[in-house]
DNA sequence: TGCGTCATGTAAGGAGTTACATGATTTA
DNA sequence: TAAATCATGTAACTCCTTACATGACGCA
């Protein structure tokens, strides 16, 4: 149940509609936790139903702008979430799933996939560190800023760890099947 | 799509049952694919109904022990997707998405739960350096053995990312509150 | 015959994805 | 007034999760 806390969080920063919230999902949170306009719309309707956001005053027609704003109980709820017991999910990725397969029928054709994703993930990685250079300039932070620091950091590392994986394994891929 | 095409691999590897592919997926494919029993049976109907496996002759009968075997299509349909085109997803963590969280509500309570992620990041990472050491002694490998080795050595690097990058961050977390 | 275990399955619901629908506003 | 764009929404489907149901077999 992550999606509606991240529209919390999302909203506390700032009181927004569905659509601005979808576009702020493209970025920031979105980099860790990724949401269509539909899945936004529907949770949206859910929180003001279950009493944690309630919409600003005006519009009641369809196509009307709608601006949604956290209310005491969606804090509340938001806080004790952060701090809730939540096991770290397993591992859960397609790309090492079908090195497995590859490694009972063949890898034949996988050294271009595996060169494709390098290339996105170098992307990501560049991206990050551009958003580093521009966001935490400095040395000395605030507490907060330091926080959020960290969090960018994780999706360094483990975009360069994609990086150095991808590489070492392609160096050690036969050229061609397997 | 990957549940179907890991229980092709784990079929390759040996023709079974439905619940001996739920047990080996607790190990082996299951760390970076997991899938429930009930998963399992389900897709097994599937792959059946589409002519990718089939039954071994015998028990028509509930109850009873059914052995699947993949047939030539379910081979190259394996084939064929170790090498498609797929996207990397893009990450998507609870445990991000609260630190974020943290940032506008505060980070009390997060510090034990940081805490025990560690710890259980650290017992997975033991078990992964179990089994390489176990698996993986020799210097020398076959190509076939290198690619497992890789497998491994991603869930290896993964786990020594989250320690290393849990330890920093619980080192920066304010000790009570935010 | 009753109990535990092995083995396969059903039911219901949550969460995400893809495709499509509809109303309001701007602008050419 | 026609088109493009902004904005909100429906519908249908797949996948995963949790809880429960049922049959067969061994054994005390």
């Amino acid at each position: 149940m992550s999606l509606p806390h991240a529209i919390l969080t999302a909203l506390l920063e700032k009181p927004s509609s569905g659509l601005e919230l979808t576009r702020r999902f493209d970025k920031s949170i979105g980099f860790f936790w990724s949401a269509t306009h539909q899945q936004i719309y529907r949770e949206l309707n859910r929180l003001e139903r279950d009493g944690l956001i309630h919409a600003l005053p005006q519009p009641p027609s369809r196509g009307q702008r709608k601006e949604y704003e956290v209310l005491a109980a969606g804090r509340a709820e938001l806080t004790r979430w952060v701090a809730e017991n939540q096991d770290p999910k397993p591992i859960r990725d397609p790309l090492l799933l079908r090195l497995r397969a590859a490694t009972v029928v063949g890898s034949g054709g996988l050294a271009d996939e595996l060169r494709r994703h390098l290339g996105l993930h170098r992307q990501q990685l560049a991206l990050y560190e551009e958003i580093e250079r521009h966001d935490f300039p400095a040395e000395e932070e605030a507490d907060e800023n330091r926080l959020q620091h960290h969090i960018l950091r994780a999706g360094l590392s483990l975009e360069t760890f994609w990086v150095e994986w991808l590489t070492r394994t392609l160096a050690d891929l036969p050229p061609e099947g397997g």
